[in-house]
DNA sequence: CCATGTGAATACATTCACAGCA
DNA sequence: TGCTGTGAATGTATTCACATGG
């Protein structure tokens, strides 16, 4: 069967770095093999909806046995492209820049900031981590010349549609936005936004 | 017609947030009336969503004219029940527990940080903004008494899991999770997950 | 015999399209 | 007229249930 030529719904794109998530953990475990079963109970979905999410990209298992766990996390890797590492351009150096400059869970999942850019002179030039601040008019340059092609904006609300804007022009391709506001990009550029208070307001409703 | 005993879907919930979030955007900027089609524009969805979705809840608009914004952010703040500010039980000092703690976009959106915990014995004791990192063994007793019902785990996905258990043990009701793992809780627990990293490599795919 | 992979059936979500009212 | 609110129609996603093959 051909599977690569047949649209995969994003929803399920969405899914499968959570079972690759799993897949590296039970890994971690010493575990050599698992089944859409135990996958179900350890994320809380559908074992059924397990098997038919992997069958638009192949068949990784054996019947009556279940799925080699360092086969599928290599098939899950190259699907989604995290065989490779991706250079990330970060804006922002607060907070929370700070804390996904030290973050240490990245390159192990695929992804590696290669630059800190801010607009606050008092920061330009200081160190954060292992990376110098860089103003915001070497973002472009930047950014080209190291074929980055995703970034994370971690600025205030206020400035993240400019920030966006210039990532754009640099030839950014993805970003990953913590402004708690919309970002309206050019659509060939992807856009995931997180939003803590988002979601926080949708568990209230439940209380 | 009676909308209040009506089953919403899930999804539905999910997407208030993000209308409030507009909302309040644009009264801060002065505007007075909307409409389904301009939040559409602003927020990707289509305007018969945005209709459908509030008409879960009841008639906000006037035929004609639009959505009177400060009565329709009003009317989402008391269904997402953000209308009074719910305290918060923040595990991890780490530098996301810093970026978190340091965050002043929770208090306008319904959030206030209440108390702060790490285990580790170097932190405790020691200021975190206006908070004192208190010892883990204070966490139950402290939600108790200050009648918290939420809380956000900001340790590693290692510890994540133990302190998930001591919290709903302290009576917590809703999770914030910033650590990638899957929490096992009873049913009336909610979790909201964020992982960076999982929406990134959901980029990546498309790259 | 066990667990996958998958058409068919069901359930859920979105969009259409228009009546109805300001 | 202009835009909401909403049944009906369409489109998507999930689950069922079983043939298949290790």
């Amino acid at each position: 069967m051909s599977h690569s030529n047949r649209h995969v719904p994003a929803i399920v794109i969405g899914r499968l770095p959570l079972y690759l998530r799993a897949l590296t953990q039970l890994a971690a475990e010493g575990r050599r093999v698992t089944s859409s079963q135990e996958l179900s109970e350890k994320l809380g979905f559908s074992s059924a909806q397990i098997r038919k999410d992997l069958s638009y990209f192949g068949e990784f298992g054996k019947q009556g046995t279940g799925y080699e766990i360092e086969y599928l996390e290599r098939a899950l890797r190259e699907i989604l492209q995290v065989h490779h590492v991706w250079e990330m351009a970060l804006v922002g150096g607060g907070d929370l820049g700070r804390a996904l400059a030290n973050y240490n869970g990245f390159e192990a999942r695929g992804f590696r900031i290669a630059a800190i850019f801010d607009a606050d002179p008092q920061k330009i030039g200081t160190m954060l981590g292992a990376w110098k601040i860089q103003p915001m008019q070497e973002l472009r340059e930047t950014v080209r010349e190291k074929k980055i092609h995703l970034a994370i904006i971690a600025v205030p609300a206020t400035a993240a549609q400019q920030v966006a804007a210039e990532l754009v022009e640099g030839g950014i391709r993805a970003i990953l936005n913590y402004a708690p506001t919309t970002l309206s990009v050019p659509p060939k550029v992807k856009v995931f936004h997180i939003d803590p208070v988002a979601g926080l307001q949708s568990m209230t409703y439940y209380l």
